[in-house]
DNA sequence: CTTTACACGTGAGAC
DNA sequence: TGTCTCACGTGTAAA
């Protein structure tokens, strides 16, 4: 298509005006930047999933998830940092679906397609093609020109494909992968915070939970705009399907170690000083050996980037980064042995990061199942919060309040509308009919039936007649297959008639 | 009434049948007690509400309150033991309105009166007139005789005005005025605790909600068969109204004193025994001096018998003591100077029941409020529990998820109910009537209406001639003032068409 | 024994 | 400044 990598201002007021300021802001500076292209795809060189597009459309089709992006890890050869590039993804929504992958763009196939384009869809579409003439290579071709229209939620879906990020953020993917845990969000504002420069396209596409989990090639994003509560299950088939990272953390952020130990204690500045020494040891360990097989990780999941990295944002209280099955062998079966690897390389800091108070092991996992079960109940709340309109105060226990009424309300509402319903329809067949004259005769029958006038359908036709003055008592009505026709014989010469054919349609169309 | 006092064991049957077997055993053993007649008036002393009967009717009447009394407290002129006893009372459901009070027994205002009496509204009015013939001096009219009906909350109220209570209960009224806060429990379940033996009739009555408030001249007792939420508002109202206790704590209860200290650590046993001693002398402090005027009952509520006294029961945690506006100053107020009277009686006990941690007063007014929010926010997790069907399990966590996918749940009824009721309205008279023949002649005009068989009225007619081989092609319409009335002239030569008026009427009522 | 859920006292941030 | 809400670590009790 006749569209250039050059952005100019139009273009510019238009891609944010579609995918928001800020995202516009990040893919100007993604722009700018130097396409990563000397990264090593660490993900696949140890045998990553055959078909990652078979896997995404296990998840996705037939759920409650709208798309599900594969964040694919991949470091430099030069500096050995990490980003987070686009891998694959699936995309389904209520009326269309799309799959795309990134070496070959995408197929569209339209579900639904109604040929009024709107103003709006074909701005969708010029920003698409502007970022994949941007960020593509001309050799792909080009997908957008075969998309009639583009739901919200597929503009979400199609602009993060040309997305990618470094892992220094307290937020989104890159967070699930620094601290090894899933986060599952399923309150839209809180969302926001984790979509960060797509939250206005994840706005748009009234996204209600996104889920992140870290798997082997890197990190799976799983979005909804149902708000779809956090299921264990979920996790554990994601982790079949994808595979546990080795080695969850990353290889280059003791930063996130700092922000784990700065939470350990309940006092926060002394214990960190306290720990800040073994920190680094542990860091270096971390970064230069990977234990294969094992999960090394576990032990860093303690410290919660819930709680440390992201504690000067609001957005942590929104937050529930959730321990992942197996994936925590420490917190979910405390008594484990540790592994060769483990004793060998750290015979003594058992527990690293965490004060164990007075030395025994016990509270430990105490604290973390306490930690978890909190989060959880968070989650609810926040999930709860999200279900519930008019919700007065932000607070607990308004919000309790406020959704018992919303329920006591709506029970009243389905009481009134069922018993509505009940009344309405018998009376229909019982009330309606309640006389019934049956004369037989020699060899006939006369059966008169008598109907209340207001519920019977021909009653417009004679009230119209009525209120314009035209008697008509009488009528003849036969049966065909399956019409009952009326027909009214009137007289019309005294005037006061007219029109009356136009006044019969005219009340007849109410 | 030719009803007399003795209770023979049909009578005990038939009340064990309407009031309950704990009510009966309770009034049973009221009626062999000697009733006390000994007491004094200890809350019309010192000038009580001139007209309880209007304030009972200001916070009942156009509330959500089904009924309220005021338990009066007196005491024995003998012993000085304290009881409560009737005081006046207000009751009002939806159907019946009834005014009771102790001296001239109630009258009753009949809303809604239909003849027919069941045999339990005779065996409810049986119940009472024994209960009055019992209870009351012969001297007294019977009022029983002037009601026609007694509905269940009728039933709990009146029954309730032959009760009366030594306060030496963890549950109800009783424990309302020792521990000197206000108890509100909007759980049908917790309400039966506070029952006690009235749970059966207010069971009966369907109460979801009780509160108990310590006024000057006792407790006032709220019932609803609404789910009523905890409301300061009410408190202050009733508060402004009734006025404020003026010594909260009982007068020679020192058990519960014994219950506050237990809970007062947080390793109940070894505080209970390091805190003993203290606890005698506080006990003969307060039971021998009226300390008038001030409200030196603060001291005592920080050991809230939902804690303490109540704790093997598994109702306490059904259960919220809250603080009551003004009453608790020092929870309110942390900074508030003592009365000369208390530092010259105590000088040293700072806060009795409770280790002030560091010897510093603040963390304790602290430690008072998060626990009435906590308690707030758990009778919000009952409520809740209340008004949600299917609770899979009983944790909080469980809760919120079945609360939320039952809103969505009603969320989605409603929609579908909604639709469903706006597709069916128009259609009876839209799709119902889409064809219309207008033929204008001379003088004359013929208009054909014609309906979809199934919606019509008469399609059960027309489709039972049919099943039964009567042709009735043409039928004839006659419309009077608001019926219309439909004439199918059929033949019945040819037989199978016997019984066809008994089939008619068959069908036309299902 | 472990697991799980809950309430408590406490420190901290918000207003 | 107090007041209110929250999350945290801990003790405890039931499963």
């Amino acid at each position: 298509m006749g569209v250039n990598c050059e952005i100019n201002d139009e273009d510019k007021v238009m891609l944010e005006d579609v995918v928001g300021v800020e995202a516009c802001k990040f893919l100007m500076s993604r722009f700018c930047e130097e396409f990563p292209s000397d990264f090593n795809d660490t993900g696949s060189s140890d045998g990553g999933m055959l078909n990652l597009q078979q896997g995404l459309c296990q998840i996705v089709d037939g759920s409650n998830w709208n798309y599900a992006i594969l964040w694919k890890i991949v470091s430099s050869k030069k500096d050995g940092r990490s980003v987070l590039i686009w891998g694959d993804g699936h995309c389904q929504d209520p009326k269309v679906v799309v799959a795309g992958e990134r070496g070959d763009g995408g197929e569209g196939k339209l579900v639904e397609g109604n040929g009024e384009i709107g103003k709006k869809d074909e701005a969708k579409k010029r920003v698409l093609e502007k970022l994949h003439a941007c960020f593509r290579k001309s050799e792909e071709n080009n997908f957008v020109a075969t998309l009639d229209k583009v739901s919200d939620i597929e503009m979400l879906y199609l602009t993060s494909m040309y997305y990618w990020f470094w892992l220094d953020s307290s937020m989104g993917p890159a967070n699930c992968l620094t601290s090894g845990r899933p986060i599952w969000v399923s309150d839209g504002s809180a969302c926001s915070n984790h979509y960060q420069s797509r939250a206005h396209l994840a706005k748009s596409a009234k996204c209600q939970t996104v889920v992140f989990v870290p798997v082997k090639a890197g990190v799976l994003e799983l979005g909804s705009i149902k708000m779809v509560l956090e299921e264990q299950n979920l996790l554990q088939v994601v982790k079949h399907i994808f595979g546990v990272p080795q080695s969850v953390q990353a290889k280059a952020f003791p930063k996130i170690f700092g922000c784990e130990l700065s939470l350990s204690g309940s006092k926060p500045p002394s214990t960190n000083l306290n720990f800040a020494p073994k920190l680094e040891d542990d860091a270096a360990f971390s970064a230069e050996s990977h234990v294969g097989g094992s999960n090394v990780g576990a032990k860093h999941t303690y410290g919660s980037s819930a709680n440390g990295c992201v504690s000067e944002d609001s957005g942590k209280k929104l937050v529930s980064e959730i321990n992942f099955g197996g994936l925590n062998p420490e917190a979910q079966t405390p008594g484990v042995e540790p592994t060769k690897e483990e004793l060998l390389l750290q015979p003594k800091p058992r527990k690293r990061g965490r004060k164990p108070a007075n030395g025994r092991e016990e509270p430990l996992n105490h604290v973390e199942a306490e930690r978890q079960r909190r989060e959880k109940l968070n989650q609810r709340f926040y999930a709860l919060r999200a279900v519930v309109p008019n919700i007065s105060k932000m607070d607990k226990a308004s919000l309790l309040g406020d959704a018992i009424s919303y329920i006591t309300d709506l029970q009243m509402k389905v009481k009134m509308l069922e018993a509505e319903k009940e009344m309405a329809n018998p009376k229909q067949k019982h009330v309606a009919i309640p006389e019934i004259d049956f004369q037989a005769g020699q060899d006939d029958a006369l059966v008169h039936v008598s109907f209340p006038l207001d519920l019977h359908p021909a009653s417009t036709v004679v009230k119209t007649l009525r209120d314009n003055q035209v008697l008509a008592p009488e009528a003849n009505v036969s049966t065909t297959d399956n019409k009952i026709i009326h027909t009214f014989t009137i007289r019309t010469q005294n005037g006061g008639a007219e029109n009356l054919k136009e006044k019969l349609q005219a009340a007849l169309s109410l």
